[in-house]
RNA sequence: GGGCGAAUGGCGGAACUGGUAGACGCGUUGGACUCAAAAUCCAAUAGUAGCAAUACUGUGAGAGUUCGAUUCUCUCUUUGCCCA
């Protein structure tokens, strides 16, 4: 008997489908569409385990949804600007072109082998002229309606580097590259202005019922909608200021007001510019970083002020003004009022600065003794210490009381704040999507003309300056616009704005014109199935969400307010991880052992390894293993099989180099159990056809379910069922033609799984390669026989198989006359039976 | 610190709306084939007691609701992820 050879048969299947165009999406009004969907990588240089799996997934719903007749849309592209290619390209000395180019086509060879259902017609590239230009012409439409502004912000600045540094690339306050210490820089960016659609983007999760839960709640705690009010503190001191305004969420605990603390960028803050110790101070708090984690885990310091706040709620109540670093600019107005009792960052900071710390809520069970001493006290209770406040519900009942106190008296008012803020989308790099803009010599934004996009990257750039790159091409840099001379804008734009609008992209990318072609975008989109992982949930997500309204907004042609109708987030691929005894880590492939527990270097048994725990894949952890080396050795199905197995997709997986030998084998095991099958098809018996029927639909109806619920690991666990059942079952009494027929089913639904074997198998059997999916004879599935679960007290003690549909009465009846159950009862009184038609019996029996 | 999950044999994991816990795979053990090994095939495999039929215990811990809880509710423990 001839093995399976994975090898000339799995490229046998890639040629005839890409020659044939298996995978070509058309639109077609009298078919219902389906728009597969999954994150497209970015060309690092060679797929990885987690795409493998990101991309099965996708694959096995695509041929599902293919065989059930729907018109699919399943294309791939690349997310191809980006900081690793600039970097690859200075370390190496080339072009970040020519290393995408090189990376995207390795990718490209490694993706075909997998076998993937896509349509490669439609192929994109974010790096690509023909893509980017139409990212401008969006980007100055946008600019037109006022989506799109320009304002000084802060930045992490690598002053050895000359950068601008993202959040992640400091690392405890340094560069990652240089090691300076990082500053914070004041520098004019570009910004999407996301905020305006804040409400929106929350209640617009309302209805994305196909999305996890999970993801969900991140992007609504992301927007970060709060209730509370704005105040107006009064402000006395030397200085020509007479208020400051707040936002608060807890105006309730104003009776314990002890300080007020405003951000170093406050406007105030210009007063003390010549200051030293201020200045000093903001120094300070530079150094402890832009993020809101750093701050809220650094010390709490704070700048003391000769000013004084004045409570609204009592005149006679004055407390010292300062600056603190944990008060943020941008949310807010940069000001905050200090409640240490309800409140634990001001409770640090009144701690140490020995503030007046005032109680003034207390937990339900506590009496006006109740002071608040180690830590501040945040939970729900009754508002005391505080006037005509006392007694309110805290904080639901006594918010809007003090609201009500305020607006009344016109002190504050009530207001709706978004953690949400605007989208920076400037970026100081080479590699993005140019900006289109320019400024003339006065310094006047100046938008490049539509006609003349692309905004083209100069081809030959010299990455090795310091700072962005582009700002050293003055050649580059001048443009003349309606005569007059200006130089261009050389910040680029964020990859999350390639990403942001891809997916309209694939409907129509060949169109010259636009971004999409408004016809064929009505006809795909939404995506009906997005998926990729979980890291995504937050920005990519939203940005995708949000760009849709830009460009909805003000545009009644373009309606697509949420791009992706269903969500899905994989789980991630993990290997235990493995140190030398010199403390280093080892790639799997350096290690060995010979009873699994006692793990040694394969070039040296003396050395031992100790093997850590299971990690997902990550090339500083070397616990990576190649997919592309695995496909060679055992075949694209058996590797497609092998990542949907073990684990559900939305969980993490486990590499197991015995798990991916047992899928090897079992689709070995599938063509022993075709041989067998073809020879007793060609030997034409008339036999028994009902049971194997009723067996093929049962598992179809099975397969139908975990399909629909995206349990991948389970239809494995029903393929391996189907083939221990066929490998038992078929023999010389079975219906020859029945046979086939059935084994047509069953291969049809295996087929999303490992197309390339099922494709196989059908030929052989002179069956079209297009299979239709099978449908359910719902008479086959009723049985007539039932196993009964007989319980006594609720224990189960045995199983009776008898009839249908029988009553209760009956089935006692046959419990005491035939089962070994009687014996239990005889001479026992039943209290009461619980019947369920079908199903179980459970007899309650007095002691 | 906040939010959201998770916990089931030696391991990965099944169990649709509460109704036979442990499907399926891995591993392990025994057997067949073989000079031998690999591969393959057959069988067993939650724990405890027993030759056995069988009995009892068992889904992180404790309580609750229910005729019946892996599934629902509460408390706790451990753990993962996200945000800070």
């Amino acid at each position: 008997m001839n093995r399976y050879n994975f090898k000339t048969i799995e490229e046998k299947w890639h040629k005839k489908w890409e020659s044939e165009k298996f995978f070509k999406a058309k639109i077609d009004k009298s078919k219902k569409k389906f728009y597969c969907l999954e994150m497209f990588p970015y060309p690092s240089g060679k797929i990885h385990m987690g795409h493998v799996r990101n991309y099965t997934i996708g694959d096995v719903l695509s041929r599902y949804k293919i065989a059930k007749g729907f018109n699919v849309l399943h294309p791939m592209g690349w997310d191809s600007f980006g900081m690793p290619a600039e970097n690859a390209a200075k370390e190496n000395n080339l072009n970040p072109k020519e290393w995408t180019e090189k990376n995207i086509s390795v990718m490209k060879s490694q993706l075909k082998k997998l076998g993937l259902s896509i349509d490669w017609d439609r192929e994109i590239s974010t790096c690509s002229k023909e893509y980017y230009k139409h990212q401008q012409l969006f980007f100055l439409e946008l600019y037109e309606k006022g989506l799109v502004y320009r304002k000084e912000n802060y930045v992490n600045w690598d002053p050895v580097d000359q950068t601008v540094l993202a959040n992640e690339q400091v690392i405890d306050g340094k560069g990652w590259r240089s090691g300076a210490i990082v500053e914070r820089k004041k520098l004019n960016q570009w910004f999407f202005n996301i905020s305006k659609f804040s409400d929106e983007l929350l209640t617009g999760l309302d209805g994305l019922n196909e999305w996890p839960n999970k993801v969900k709640i991140m992007q609504k705690n992301w927007i970060g909608k709060s209730f509370g009010c704005e105040i107006d503190f009064k402000i006395e001191g030397n200085l020509p200021v007479n208020k400051v305004k707040c936002f608060t969420t807890r105006p309730d605990t104003l009776f314990g007001f002890s300080f007020l603390a405003l951000s170093v960028d406050h406007p105030i803050s210009d007063y003390f510019k010549n200051d030293k110790e201020f200045i000093k101070f903001k120094d300070e708090c530079s150094k402890t970083g832009t993020t809101e984690e750093s701050i809220a885990l650094g010390e709490k310091i704070g700048f003391k002020t000769n000013l004084l706040a004045i409570n609204p709620l009592d005149k006679n109540h004055k407390v010292p003004v300062y600056f603190a670093n944990f008060v943020l600019m941008d949310y807010g107005f940069g000001a905050v009022f200090g409640c240490p009792a309800h409140d634990q960052r001001d409770f640090d900071f009144a701690k140490k600065y020995d503030l007046k710390i005032k109680t003034v809520v207390k937990p339900i069970d506590e009496d006006d003794n109740y002071k608040v001493i180690k830590e501040a006290y945040a939970g729900e209770g009754i508002i005391f210490n505080s006037d005509f406040l006392n007694g309110y519900k805290a904080p639901d009942e006594s918010v809007l009381k003090t609201i009500e106190y305020l607006e009344k008296n016109k002190l504050g008012n009530k207001k709706i704040n978004f953690r949400l803020k605007d989208w920076g989308v400037s970026r100081q790099r080479y590699w993005g999507c140019p900006i289109p803009i320019a400024y003339n010599k006065a310094g006047k934004i100046i938008t490049v003309p539509k006609k003349e996009l692309p905004v083209a990257l100069p081809e030959k750039i010299n990455l090795k300056s310091k700072g962005n790159p582009l700002d050293n091409e003055t050649e580059w840099k001048k443009i003349i616009i309606n005569g007059e001379e200006c130089t261009r804008e050389t910040d680029t734009l964020d990859t999350f704005v390639d990403s942001s609008w891809y997916f309209l992209r694939f409907c129509s990318p060949d169109n010259k014109v636009y971004g999409f072609n408004p016809d064929e975008i009505k006809y795909w989109m939404p995506v009906d199935q997005y998926i990729g992982g979980v890291e995504h949930a937050i920005l990519h997500l939203l940005y995708s969400r949000f760009f849709m309204r830009a460009i909805a907004h003000k545009n009644t042609k373009f309606n697509i307010k949420e791009p992706f109708k269903g969500l899905f987030t994989q789980g991630m691929v993990c290997h235990e991880t493995y140190k030398s005894d010199e403390n280093k880590w080892l790639s799997p492939d350096e290690v060995a052992t010979d009873d699994g527990k006692k793990y040694y270097e394969k070039n040296n048994q003396n050395k031992l390894v100790t093997v850590g725990p299971s990690e997902s894949m990550s090339k500083s952890k070397r616990n990576t293993i190649d997919p592309e080396k695995i496909i060679n050795d055992f075949g694209a199905d058996a590797v497609r099989l092998f990542i949907l197995s073990d684990s559900p997709p939305e969980k993490d997986v486990q590499w197991s180099e015995q798990g991916m030998i047992a899928s090897y084998k079992f689709i070995q095991k599938l063509w022993t159990l075709h041989e067998k099958i073809k020879q007793i098809i060609n030997k034409n018996i008339k036999g028994d056809k009902e049971e194997i029927s009723k067996y093929t639909n049962q598992l179809i109806n099975k397969v139908n379910s975990n399909l629909d619920r995206f349990n991948y690991n389970v239809i494995i666990a029903n393929m391996y069922e189907a083939y221990n059942y066929l490998f038992k079952k078929i023999d010389n009494k079975i219906d020859s033609e029945n046979l086939k027929e059935n084994y047509r089913k069953i291969l049809t639904v295996m087929s999303p799984i490992i197309p390339h074997f099922t494709s196989e198998c059908l030929s052989e059997l002179n069956f079209e390669i297009k299979q239709e999916w099978p449908t359910i004879n719902k008479k086959l599935l009723e049985e007539e026989q039932i196993n009964y679960v007989i319980q006594i007290n609720g224990k189960k003690k045995g199983i009776l198989n008898t009839y249908k549909d029988i009553s209760e009465e009956k089935l006692l009846n046959e419990i005491i006359k035939t089962s070994d159950i009687s014996k239990i009862i005889v001479n026992k009184k039943i209290k009461k039976s619980f019947f369920v038609k079908n199903k179980l019996i459970n007899i309650l029996l007095y002691e």
